[in-house]
DNA sequence: ACTGAAAGTTGAACACG
DNA sequence: CGTGTTCAACTTTCAGT
């Protein structure tokens, strides 16, 4: 990837509704070359999507957990990411070496609704679970310097 | 906040460029009104920003892991977070209940800098820590259903 | 708070270098 | 790959309800 792209990458990731105008002022492209780049980086999958960053507490959502997941039985077909994906409390589920399989993160309103969905993921999964509750969130979701 | 106020949320969750001219269409307001909402939600910090979602992979940083810090020394005061802020590889920290203080989520190009970075860690904010490496995603930033 | 409309800006598509 | 032009679409502002 070449450094326009990069510069064009890098300020969509401080604000995904920057106009095409200002990315193309800011890296000397034209509107119309800054917004064919920007299509093709979407098209190649470099660029994913656009979303809104919101603040979770104010969304009824103030609980955070990580959760790490290891199958009760380690010789059976390991498809936890699957047969959890229909949770919709799931924010994210990362494949992770060391002692276990799996790490989600997790946002829900109350310790009850972790409760419920603890049992859930262990059900439906068939996973034991260690949860690590979030207190706080100095930082998060910073765009990467790359 | 009212369910005016969550559509919207939902949809720039979703779709962080949707116009507001489709938002309004969405929620059944006048470009104007759906327009005066989504600012309002901005300025009442709901909604903190928008950034685009990239392929980590493709911009050179294929590398994540969760690093889980501990300080060394109990009883000195505890400002990680602050200390560790100029680590431009930091995408999050969270302080967590249980047997660390930090878990911090990392983006790096290979496992060389994850090295660097642990050592940098460790100095700066004077703790140990316990690395986990993400081997794969099967997902993540997915948005919050509420 | 929402609507509707005017004026300015931006975006999409295309022809061209 | 980039530019410039055109038309359509979107944003912004404001007077009105």
């Amino acid at each position: 990837m070449e450094d326009l792209d990069r510069q064009i990458v890098k300020l969509l990731l401080q604000d995904g509704r920057m106009s095409y105008t200002d990315l193309g002022k800011a890296t000397g492209l034209s509107t119309s070359a800054a917004h064919q780049r920007v299509r093709r980086l979407e098209q190649r999958g470099i660029i994913r999507g656009y979303a809104a960053v919101v603040d979770t507490e104010a969304i009824g959502l103030p609980l955070t957990a990580f959760i790490s997941v290891k199958p009760i039985d380690p010789s059976a077909p390991d498809d936890a990411p699957e047969r959890l994906a229909d949770l919709e409390e799931l924010e994210a589920c990362h494949s992770v070496a060391g002692d276990e399989s799996y790490i989600l993160k997790v946002r829900v309103p109350t310790p009850g609704d972790l409760e419920t969905l603890l049992a859930r993921i262990r059900l439906q999964a068939g996973v034991s679970t260690r949860t690590t509750v979030v207190l706080s969130t100095p930082y998060e979701a910073r765009a990467p310097r790359f």
